[in-house]
DNA sequence: CCCAATAGTATCCAAACAGGGACTAATTCC
DNA sequence: GGAATTAGTCCCTGTTTGGATACTATTGGG
């Protein structure tokens, strides 16, 4: 998502903080980097479904918008590491009420089948 | 953000979570029907920037998530209120939690000064 | 020599997101 | 009669996201 300008209204600290980390992956990312630093390839076996791209592309994100700190260690083969930087680390409690909403209401995110799910009333006026 | 398939891999949750509130509006939606219900035209007042059709679509999507009920009045001219379901009201946390962030790191967010912000009244002993 | 490993790039492509503007229907107000 | 109101829908456009695949450089090991 584009960087946008909050100039207007109210919300506008809400939206600003979704938009660092949405997307599908950069929640994630944060979420595996709070147990630590993370190789470039580790994150990648962490998200097995993500590809390179997007990932190198949402660190890239994370990092431009200093959440997280990359580090590149000039060595064969490659080894480049990431870690929250602080302000990534103050997201922690955002990132873990998440995770505790997600858990708490898992059975109605297509974590698996919810027999409660009942189809929407007709929608016509 | 279309409906994905989550698998029981660690971060699940946060990105399950997120995929309900992400995208440039969702969050923002939920967060001005926190104070009540609201009718579609008050929705799109209180959120300059966003068209018909894309408040339109966002509202579809969160009542297809069950996080918010529509109720159509049979009336002229029409009359559409959304209201927070059950489910909607939990995420109340998890909005202010993402608020407390965006207003706390306000001058990483290029975001001007909140009209709405008010100072709480001291609730410290 | 050839392969594996790492952390990426480059290129191409499809789908989703986002926005503008025009259009609607039924009723009330002027 | 004409305008305003409400909650949309429709069409057209451009941008962003996400993904598949192939490719790179360097060096150690066999």
């Amino acid at each position: 998502m584009k960087r946008r300008n909050f100039a207007h209204r109210p919300g506008c600290a809400v939206e600003a903080t979704l938009d660092l980390i949405d997307g599908k992956w950069k929640g994630v990312i944060l979420y595996h980097l709070q147990s630590g630093t993370q190789r470039f390839g580790e994150l990648r076996r962490l998200m097995p479904g993500i590809t390179q791209r997007m990932l190198t592309k949402q660190l890239r994100a994370l990092e431009d918008d200093r959440l997280i700190i990359r580090t590149v260690y000039a060595e064969v083969p490659p080894r480049v590491e990431y870690r929250l930087s602080e302000t990534g680390e103050s997201l922690r409690p955002v990132i873990d009420i998440l995770k505790a909403w997600g858990e708490k209401h898992r059975e109605r995110l297509s974590c698996g089948p919810d027999p409660d799910m009942v189809p929407l009333p007709d929608r016509a006026a």
